[in-house]
RNA sequence: GGCCCUAUCGUCUAGUGGUUAGGACGCAAGGUUUUCAUCCUUGAAGCCGGAGUUCGAUUCUCCGUAGGGUCACCA
């Protein structure tokens, strides 16, 4: 007989494939694997689609596709399917009833009315459960108000208590990890883990990750799926170490988690009891700390498929030019849908357009006259003559002393609007640059010419 | 409604029988080479209520209250 302690720790995800991965689930999985991985265990990955008509294929695939993205699966594990494990559950079902713990109770079906069957029932020993949960302490139940509850509709169709029971019982799981919402499912697993004999495993419910108005996050509340993030430009590491932190605290300040720091860290005292409210904008917050992690190159193939016609059709557009541009949008947004957003107010137009603006937008905010700007644009476009334009910091060393010499607002207001047509932008030497020589001193000469009439 | 779970700033949370109740997101103000963004600094913002235990409760106990979960031949 093996005694507990020397099992190592096996854990498990058993979704249901009738949907899309969801954000919760996606949390449970990152537990589960967080803690089999600190304690030197595995994690077993069970699609739990016993319900032939809702479950599909493509469900499943999607789940085990986002897990993988996010980098929690093992290469080398199993995966087990209910719906090809019939023959056990049925083996189990005829102990059962040989044993007297179940039975069979020919009932009219309730998913067929009319239909007369036999569906299989377990019977209730009518006691109280007690058990630990490792985040609650003690729970306790009285389970006669459960009645005798059917764990299978027919002998071969086999229901989601006794799969649980059975399976975790077989595959060895020492630990359940999910969400508070199974907490009264609980009472009932043990009564069927009594009746077959198994070993309990040790209980954990984490609290549910919860919509704004406090209720558990579902489809109704908005984005739920990982894919629906994933295509909002979230990176797996802002999501994993988001979802880590929604329910859980490593006890000290630290925020930023790579997924080994995690592994390192976590571990179930940690784990708040109450329910988490999903915060978007804490969320971005993450993501955005990833993005500026990567490399130009890196954030390039980043927005690659997100660049807008409402961009690219602009006339002056070039591949050259949004490239020198992909700095500004990086330090800006924190998901794909804030430069979307940005790009279809018009934000960075002028990078590919020439600006169409009031001439009295040139006028500093200490001159009485727009007129007074022309003779520091003609200076500017005199300095700019000899400059190199390398980069901003060359643009900036042509003219900074001049600024500096007539004031900075008095010369870098008048050149930045000229070339940029807004009121908000980068700052001049960061446009100059991106606009290159020619396209500069063309707009700066515009400008020029507006202030003339 | 029955059963069960939960309760610190708006949100995620730290924390203790005696603390200026700490951090982060967000928000506000100021600063950082003109505006925007970034960044920095500062600020506003919290212990659900009532009893009890105690010299002293945010912390321990009980009772309320509020919120949530769950009550299938779904999982």
């Amino acid at each position: 007989m093996n005694m507990n302690q020397d099992k190592s720790v096996i854990t498990r995800i058993p979704p249901s494939p009738t949907g899309h991965l969801h954000i919760g689930t996606a949390r449970t999985a990152l537990f589960n694997y967080l803690y089999a991985k600190k304690y030197g265990g595995t994690m077993i990955f069970r699609s739990e689609d016993t319900d032939l008509e809702r479950s599909k294929p493509e469900f499943e695939k999607e789940i085990l596709e986002g897990l993988a993205w996010l980098g929690l699966t093992w290469s080398n594990e199993t995966i087990y399917r209910q719906s090809e494990r019939t023959a056990i559950y049925q083996s189990y079902l005829q102990k059962m009833i040989a044993a007297g713990t179940a039975y069979l109770s020919p009932e009219e079906s309730k998913r067929n009315p009319g239909e007369m069957v036999e569906v299989v029932r377990l019977k209730n020993p009518n006691k109280t459960i007690t058990f630990t949960d490792e985040i609650r302490g003690e729970i306790t139940f009285d389970t006669t108000e459960l009645g005798d509850i059917v764990i299978a509709r027919t002998i071969d169709e086999p229901l989601y208590h006794l799969t649980v029971v059975v399976d975790d019982h077989e595959m060895g799981v020492t630990h359940v990890l999910r969400g508070e919402d199974h907490i009264p499912n609980t009472p009932r697993q043990i009564l069927i883990q009594e009746a077959i004999g198994a070993e309990r495993p040790v209980y954990a419910h984490l609290p549910l990750i919860l919509a704004t108005d406090r209720s558990k996050m579902s489809k109704r509340h908005g984005a739920v799926s990982l894919h629906e993030y994933q295509k909002a430009g979230f990176q797996k590491e802002a999501i994993i170490n988001y979802l880590a932190l929604l329910g859980w605290n490593p006890g000290t300040d630290q925020e930023l988690f790579t997924l080994d720091e995690l592994i390192n860290a976590f571990d179930l005292f940690g784990v708040q009891k109450g329910g988490a409210v999903f915060d978007i904008k804490k969320f971005s917050w993450f993501n955005a700390q990833y993005l500026q992690k990567l490399s130009l190159e890196e954030f390039s193939t980043y927005l690659q498929d997100t660049i807008p016609q409402t961009l690219t059709t602009l006339p002056q557009y070039s591949e050259e030019r949004f490239k020198k541009l992909l700095p500004q949008i990086k330090e800006r947004i924190s998901t794909k849908y804030d430069f979307t957003e940005l790009v279809e107010a018009g934000e960075y137009n002028w990078a590919f357009a020439t600006p169409e603006f009031e001439t009295s937008l040139l006028q500093w905010k200490n001159d009485a006259d727009v007129s007074v700007a022309l003779p520091r644009l003609q200076n500017v476009l005199e300095l700019l003559k000899t400059a190199d334009f390398f980069s901003p910091d060359t643009i900036k060393a042509a003219i900074w002393s001049y600024a500096e010499e007539v004031g900075k607002g008095e010369v870098l207001w008048p050149l930045r609007t000229a070339i940029s047509g807004k009121k908000q932008s980068p700052d001049p030497f960061t446009i100059a640059f991106i606009l290159g020589k020619e396209e500069t001193y063309l707009r700066i000469q515009t400008a020029c010419g507006k202030i003339i009439g």
